[in-house]
DNA sequence: CGCGTTTGACCGGCGC
DNA sequence: GCGCCGGTCAAACGCG
């Protein structure tokens, strides 16, 4: 690896630490770290970016198992603390989203930071003003020519140093900062096979 | 000039 | 049917 830097973590971001209990929070210390592994774009990949508060329900928003479970898909649950409607009681607005095939998950982190660096290339498309909440919802689209995943980014209300990312699809390329990486080294290897 | 952001307009779904 | 709301589009703009 000479020469070779792994990406380091922006420096501005906090350390890692407990989350704090709270009852309508999702990411209670129970439910940390159930983000599925081999997610293409979760933040596992890179927990030299020192996120906190990364646990997260997760899953397909269709009929799986799990989900059955809970009334509340974990995308809706999300939505659903960003809204309020969780406090109010009543059932979420977003189970019918459920219907879609489309891979969401979300998942929460203290950052000063709106944006974190999570290896892929992001064009923004929008940003809007939503119901119940100081802070407007920005949406992204991978900027790779044909990925369609998209996500979303809100800082919370009830605790302003909490940014909730939810992404919605699977990346169908590599990490570009991952091949940043890894080009040169493969590069290295080919030369290194041919010349031998 | 290419790429990314901003922002108002537009559209569709949903509740009343 | 109407209004509200979230999501997307696209033109204008900024920046390197």
């Amino acid at each position: 690896m000479d020469g070779q830097q792994i990406p380091q973590p922006p420096a501005q971001l906090l350390p890692p630490q407990p989350p704090e209990a709270d009852p309508y929070c999702l990411f209670t210390p129970s439910t940390q770290f159930h983000m599925p592994t081999d997610f293409p774009c979760s933040p596992s990949h890179f927990p030299e970016l020192g996120l906190i508060c990364t646990g997260s329900t997760s899953g397909l928003i269709d009929e799986s198992p799990r989900l059955e479970e809970n009334s509340y898909g974990p995308v809706g649950q999300v939505n659903d603390i960003l809204e309020n409607n969780f406090i109010k009681n009543k059932r979420s607005k977003y189970d019918k989203s459920r219907k879609s095939s489309v891979e969401r998950f979300a998942f929460q982190t203290r950052s000063d930071e709106d944006i974190l660096d999570d290896g892929y290339r992001w064009r923004k498309y929008g940003q809007k003003s939503v119901k119940n909440s100081m802070f407007p919802r920005s949406y992204y689209r991978c900027t790779h020519p044909t990925c369609n995943v998209k996500k979303q980014v809100q800082r919370l209300s009830k605790d302003t140093s909490i940014v909730v990312t939810t992404y919605e699809g699977v990346h169908n390329h590599p990490c570009d900062k991952i091949m940043q990486t890894l080009t040169p080294l493969l590069q290295q290897i080919h030369l290194l096979t041919t010349n031998s």
